[in-house]
RNA sequence: GGACCGGUAGUUCAGCUGGUUAGAAUGCCGGCCUGUCACGCCGGAGGUCGCGGGUUCGAAUCCCGUCCGGUCCGCCA
C-alpha cells in the first residue's frame, strides 16, 4: 500500500485502504466521534475515529493541533447529510483504522488559518508559517518558474555554469558584502552583486550560451521589493544582437506565463524609448495599465507671470508638465492636499491644479489657485493639449526635470490605484535607447545608467569623449506592470572602447587597471561580440503570485534592518574567530547574556 | 542619514482628552454534546501594557530617549 498525500485522497479512492501522513490541522471532538483534519503540502483530508475501536480512539483523543501523524484507514463516502461541498475532499473521509503519532507539537505560536498574523511572528517561526497553503503555493510557483526557465534555456542550447560567491570587491555600484580573508591579512572577498564580469569572461571562453539561477548580494537598505540577497536568472550570449536576445526572452516569458498562469502575453512586446517613457510617464519603468500621461506645457508657461512655472519652463534642466485626471473634479480639497504631501516626498515643492467644472463658460468654468497667473492663451493651450473635458482635474509639476518626473510619475501611479483606474491584465514592454550616462550632481561626474560594461551605440562612439551626456547605449529593460523584471545590454567587447568608458566615468587608468585589470586583459585575447540580460526572479514571482512583498516569495527572508528573526543573524562571533581573521573591533564586544 | 505608522493575554486587536480590579475575539486547559467541518454549550487559566527615564497624588494613556517590526525618501553601477 503506497503512501498518499492527504490532498490526493479523492473520490477515486473510495473503498481503498490508504496510508497518509501529515500534520493535524484541526481536531474536533463531537459527542463520541473524533474528527481530524490532516494536512500536508497537497491539501487536507478528514479522518474519522469511531469510539467502537477504543484503543485507537484513545490515541486520537491525545492528538492536538500540529501533531505529526501517520494514518491508515479506508476511504469512504461521507454518510448522507454530512457532505461538505466547500471542502476539496468534502465528499469523502478516511475511516481511521491505525493511528501513529510520529511526533507531538507544542501549541503553535500562532494559528495557521489566521491570515492576520504579524510578519514579525511569521518570520520568527518561519518554519511554521511556510506550512500555510498560501506560502506553500508561492514557493511551488517559484519552483515551477525556475524549472520552466531552465528547461527553456536548455532546449535553446544554454549551459548552466556556476560562478564564484567569493570574489573581488567592485568600486562602482552598490555597497559590497565583504568577507575577510583568513589567509591574507587585511584583504577581503566580496559577495557578488551579480556575476556580470564572470559571464562576460565565459563568453570570451567560447561558452556562447550561458545561464545561471544565481544568488546576488547588495548591502543597501531594504524595501518591500528589495532584499540584501536575491536571485537572478542571469543570461549571456555571444554573436547575437539585442533584437535576437529580446525576441528569445519574450518567447521565454510567453512560455512561462502560458504554463504557470495560462495567460497569453502580447506578442511581440511593445518597445518604447527611455526618452518617451520619461516624457509620457515620468518613469523608465512605466505601468502601462494606468491610462494617465504627462504632457509637456513648458512652452506655454515660459512667459507667464508666475516664477514657479516660468522659471523651470526656461531652465534647460527644468520641466513643466501637466497630468490630466479624468473626472478628477470629485477630488476634495483634503485629497488634493494629501497628494501635495505625497509629491513632496519626491522633492516637489507644491502641486498646482485646475478643476475643469464647465469649460463652455471659459475661465469662469475653471477653478484653480493659479488661474490668475495664466493668460488666456496659456489656459487655452493647456486645455487643448491635455484634451481636458468637463469634470476633469489637471495637476501640474514644475521643477527640475528629475523632480517633475519622479513626483508626477509617482503621482500618476498612486492616482491610478486610488481612483481604481488600473486595467486588469499584463502589460509588458521593452524600454530601449537608454543614455550611457547620467550626471551625478553631488559627485559632479557621470555615472553609468546601466553599468560600465554596457556598449555604447556604434554611431555614438565619438560622443564618449566629446559629448558623453548624449551618448546612447545598447541597453534594454523588460518592464511588466510598472516593475522592472529584467535588464540587459550588449556589452563592450573592444578594449579601447572599455577604456574610454572608464575614462568617461572619471575612473583613472590606474584605478581601472587595479579594479578591472583582469577584464581589460581578457578583452585583448579575442573577445566575441556578446550581450545578455538578468531577470529579477523574486520580483517576477511577486508579480505572478500577486505577492505584496518580496519576503512572501522567499522561504527565509530578512527584515527591513537586514536581520534574520529566525536565526538571529547577524550575530557576534568569538574573539578567536576575529583573531584568525585579523580583525580588531573598535569597541569591545558586549558581554553575551546568559541564555 | 531622514519622514511616517505600529509594539497591550499565545495570537489579532480595543482601551490612549491620565483616575477603582486593563477588556474582546480567537487560541489554550477542563467538562458536556453520537457527524462535526469557523460546530455548539458551560467553566477556567493566561498580561513586567517593548525597554529606560521624566511629569503627576496617580501613567497602558502625557513628555524625552532607546530597541524591535513595517511603508517610503536618500541609497540600490
Amino acid at each position: 500500500m503506497r503512501t498518499h498525500y492527504c490532498g490526493e485522497v479523492n473520490e477515486n479512492l473510495i473503498d481503498r485502504e490508504v496510508t497518509v501522513s501529515g500534520w493535524v490541522h484541526r481536531r474536533r471532538d463531537h459527542g463520541g466521534v473524533i474528527f481530524i483534519d490532516l494536512r500536508d503540502r497537497e491539501g487536507l483530508v478528514q479522518v474519522v475515529y469511531d469510539p467502537d475501536i477504543p484503543e485507537i480512539f484513545s490515541i486520537a483523543e491525545r492528538v492536538r493541533n500540529e501533531y505529526v501523524l501517520q494514518v491508515k484507514g479506508k476511504v469512504r463516502a461521507r454518510p448522507e447529510g454530512t457532505e461538505n461541498p466547500d471542502m476539496p475532499t468534502g465528499k469523502i473521509e478516511i475511516l481511521g483504522k491505525e493511528l501513529t503519532i510520529l511526533n507531538a507539537s507544542e501549541t503553535p505560536p500562532f494559528q495557521l488559518d489566521d491570515d492576520d498574523v504579524s510578519e514579525e511572528h511569521r518570520l520568527r517561526y518561519r518554519y511554521i508559517d511556510l506550512r500555510r497553503p498560501e506560502m506553500l503555493n508561492r514557493l511551488r510557483i517559484r519552483s515551477k518558474i525556475t524549472t520552466l526557465m531552465r528547461n527553456f534555456l536548455d532546449e535553446q542550447g544554454f549551459m548552466d555554469i556556476e560562478t564564484p560567491m567569493l570574489t573581488k570587491a567592485t568600486p562602482e555600484g552598490a555597497r559590497d558584502y565583504l568577507v575577510p580573508s583568513r589567509t591574507h591579512e587585511g584583504s577581503f572577498f566580496a559577495l557578488p552583486q551579480s556575476p556580470q564580469l564572470f559571464k562576460q569572461l565565459l563568453m570570451m571562453s567560447g561558452l556562447d550560451r550561458y545561464y545561471q539561477v544565481v544568488r546576488c548580494f547588495r548591502d543597501e537598505d531594504l524595501r518591500a521589493d528589495r532584499q540584501p540577497e536575491f536571485t537572478q536568472l542571469d543570461i549571456e550570449t555571444s554573436f547575437i544582437d539585442e533584437n535576437e536576445i529580446m525576441r528569445m526572452m519574450e518567447e521565454m516569458l510567453h512560455h512561462i506565463f502560458a504554463q504557470v498562469l495560462e495567460i497569453p502575453l502580447h506578442d511581440p512586446f511593445p518597445r518604447m524609448s527611455y526618452h518617451e517613457a520619461m516624457q509620457r510617464f515620468g518613469s523608465d519603468k512605466p505601468d502601462l495599465r494606468i491610462p494617465l500621461e504627462l504632457v509637456d506645457v513648458a512652452d506655454v508657461m515660459a512667459d507667464v507671470d508666475f516664477k514657479v512655472f516660468s522659471g523651470p519652463a526656461k531652465d534647460p534642466k527644468g520641466r513643466v508638465a501637466a497630468l490630466r485626471v479624468p473626472n478628477g473634479c470629485g477630488l476634495t480639497r483634503k485629497q488634493i492636499d494629501d497628494y501635495t504631501d505625497y509629491v513632496g516626498i519626491y522633492g516637489a515643492k507644491g502641486l498646482a491644479y485646475i478643476k475643469v467644472n464647465e469649460w463652455g463658460k471659459g475661465r469662469e468654468g475653471l477653478q484653480s489657485p493659479i488661474l490668475k497667473f495664466l493668460p488666456d492663451e496659456a489656459v487655452n493651450a493647456i486645455m487643448e493639449r491635455t484634451s481636458a473635458e468637463d469634470g476633469d482635474l489637471i495637476f501640474f509639476g514644475a521643477d527640475k526635470a528629475t523632480v517633475v518626473n519622479e513626483a508626477l510619475g509617482a503621482l500618476r501611479v498612486k492616482l491610478g490605484h486610488d481612483l481604481d483606474m488600473v486595467e486588469h491584465g499584463w502589460k509588458p514592454l521593452w524600454v530601449v535607447d537608454f543614455p550611457m550616462f547620467e550626471w551625478d550632481e553631488k559627485a559632479s561626474r557621470f555615472t553609468s545608467l546601466h553599468h560600465p560594461f554596457t556598449s555604447p551605440r556604434e554611431e555614438d562612439l565619438d560622443k564618449l569623449e566629446s559629448d558623453p551626456g548624449n551618448c546612447m547605449s545598447r541597453a534594454y529593460d523588460m518592464v511588466l506592470n510598472g516593475t522592472e523584471v529584467g535588464g540587459g545590454s550588449m556589452r563592450i567587447y573592444r578594449q579601447a572602447v572599455q577604456e574610454k568608458v572608464f575614462r568617461a566615468l572619471g575612473i583613472s587608468d590606474e584605478e581601472a587597471q587595479d579594479k578591472f585589470g583582469f577584464l581589460l586583459d581578457a578583452l585583448k585575447y579575442g573577445c566575441p561580440p556578446h550581450g545578455g540580460i538578468a531577470f529579477g526572479l523574486d520580483r517576477l514571482v511577486m508579480l505572478m503570485t500577486g505577492a505584496e512583498s518580496i519576503r512572501d516569495v522567499m522561504a527565509f527572508p530578512k527584515t527591513q534592518s537586514a536581520s534574520c528573526l529566525l536565526t538571529q543573524a547577524p550575530s557576534q562571533v568569538s574573539d578567536t574567530q576575529l583573531r584568525e581573521l585579523h580583525i580588531k573591533l573598535r569597541k569591545p564586544l558586549a558581554e553575551k547574556p546568559e541564555s
